[in-house]
DNA sequence: TCCTTTTTGATAGCAAGCTATGTATGTGGC
DNA sequence: GCCACATACATAGCTTGCTATCAAAAAGGA
């Protein structure tokens, strides 16, 4: 009937491929009892302290109940707590516990050897035209 | 401290565009009252009809559990019946109905739609190289 | 034949995404 | 100052992914 080819698709393509690097992020990061949107989460807050529920949302580009429920989880696991915030009655800023600031070393180590593992068979400027054409998909996608 | 930089990370990247694909094609397709998994599901079935829970588990690498949750809200939502499988007592056939069948022009144009417009950018031989890329990265992280 | 192992599927329980909605606080116009 | 609107966050309820575990049936070996 129609040639609708889920190998050939682009986006079938971008889910099964960003399922197995969940999938390989979180065997690497199970170790750490830490979680791959945690683990997106303590990027931010690696890179800067103190932040709002709000920044977070738009830096990493989820919604803000998907951040409110991990921020919960990762509260209860011990690796933020929250701050009233100085001027806003409503918001509150995030901070990283010592055990979360522990974890950057390791935890990013192992984000990283997935992406090598991925990009293993692929050339430097392969792997610069495969970067690229996600950040121009994400692009184009966004509205 | 630390150079990782989500914006060139492979594994993050596949993640923020895995979900933004998704979420363009649930838009499209919810009027169809269709969500994306389903979708998944159905593309193999349009392709051939009467395939076990065990036929899709393989075709669309996801696990068994993720399946049968995805195939008994089809049931419950009119896409699919299930009958006893003729040699085997502990699998049933899967078989679409007359309004899943109905759905496959209006949901796979809604899906090339979203592929086009997130390749809108890219030349014909980037968007080849770009699928490419996926597929050489899916075997490489595929155990 | 019988017993062990494999296979097929269901279910429980969790993470992480979403929409929709509610609550409380901040802000700006009048 | 007040009221309407905007903003920050929480919560409910859903889908889709996962692991772990169980039951039932099939397959195979002794």
């Amino acid at each position: 009937m129609s040639d609708f080819e889920k190998t050939r698709s682009a986006g079938y393509l971008a889910n099964h491929m960003a399922r197995l690097f969940a999938h390989a992020l979180a065997e690497r990061i199970r170790p750490l009892d830490l979680a791959p949107a945690q683990f997106m989460t303590l990027l931010e807050l690696w890179r800067e302290d103190g932040l709002t529920q709000r920044d977070l949302v738009a830096r990493l580009d989820v919604e803000q109940a998907t951040m409110a429920n991990t921020l919960k989880r990762m509260e209860r696991d011990g690796l933020i707590t929250r701050r009233a915030h100085a001027e806003d009655a409503r918001a509150r800023t995030i901070h990283l516990t010592a055990r979360a600031r522990a974890l950057q070393g390791p935890a990013e180590r192992a984000a990283q050897e997935v992406n090598d593992r991925a990009m293993a068979a692929m050339t430097a400027p392969e792997r610069a035209a495969f970067v690229a054409a996600m950040t121009r998909a994400i692009d184009a996608l966004k509205d």
